[in-house]
DNA sequence: GACCAGGCACATC
DNA sequence: GATGTGCATGGT
């Protein structure tokens, strides 16, 4: 087995052991979890739980409701989630696309090749690499690596890369040596980012870190 | 009060 | 291409 495949799977059953199952993703649909990768990005998730909360109260979880919302009414619904006029035009522009083009339907979204509609998200308003790459993985359970600040903060930290290295290096490192099996990249990805919320801020705690014993094997 | 969060778009060089 | 900045909330 080669060194890196030994290295990512170590990691993996670090993280599994020290924590088990995260059941990702923490939403009752996929609509849903695509709302909550749209408002998700660059806040916590206690945030997103308060403006997923606020939508729900107003009937307004699906992008049917939210194509039916002026953006003026929808933006201070979100205000939690920060970025909230962002987000709000975000949201908007994907509820017509989903519409237009799906009928609200993530089952015939799920039909597509999933690099042809991979590209296709990364053209809408305020959908990057991550978030497409939740979207894809988590509502549509297609098998893509999710890569986050915290995974480039840990594989950084335990040397196999840097913080410089772009989103695109990261995902063929996961792909390329892990199977394509969506279970696995759904529990790896939600386990690096629990690991990354309790030990690997800016300031890490790398000496509680379950991690911890890796620093031998990469030096 | 300071720091940080499950990113992205856009301007400028 | 690389780098910097705005977005503008709430928890710790």
């Amino acid at each position: 087995m080669q060194k890196t495949k030994r290295q990512l799977l170590g990691i993996y059953r670090l993280l599994y052991t020290a924590f088990g199952s995260r059941h990702w993703w923490p939403a009752d649909s996929a609509e849903e979890t695509i709302i909550g990768a749209i408002l998700a990005q660059n806040i916590t998730w206690k945030n997103v739980e308060q403006a997923i909360a606020a939508l729900k109260a107003r009937r307004a979880l699906s992008f049917k409701a939210i194509a039916a919302m002026d953006e003026e009414k929808l933006a201070p619904i979100i205000r939690p989630a920060r970025f909230l006029n962002q987000k709000a035009r975000a949201l908007k522009v994907f509820a017509d696309y989903f519409g237009g083009n799906y009928g609200y339907r993530t089952q015939k979204m799920k039909r597509r090749d999933v690099w042809e509609l991979r590209d296709e998200l990364l053209g809408l308003y305020r959908i990057g690499p991550e978030t497409a790459d939740c979207i894809l993985l988590y509502a549509l359970e297609k098998p893509v690596f999710v890569i986050d600040l915290y995974t480039k903060r840990i594989l950084s930290r335990h040397g196999l890369f840097t913080m410089e290295d772009s989103y695109e290096e990261y995902q063929e490192f996961f792909m390329d040596t892990l199977a394509p099996d969506v279970p696995l990249y759904n529990e790896y990805h939600a386990l690096l980012v629990h690991l990354g919320n309790k030990f690997c801020k800016p300031k890490p705690l790398c000496a509680e870190c379950p991690l911890h014993s890796l620093r031998l094997v990469n030096n």
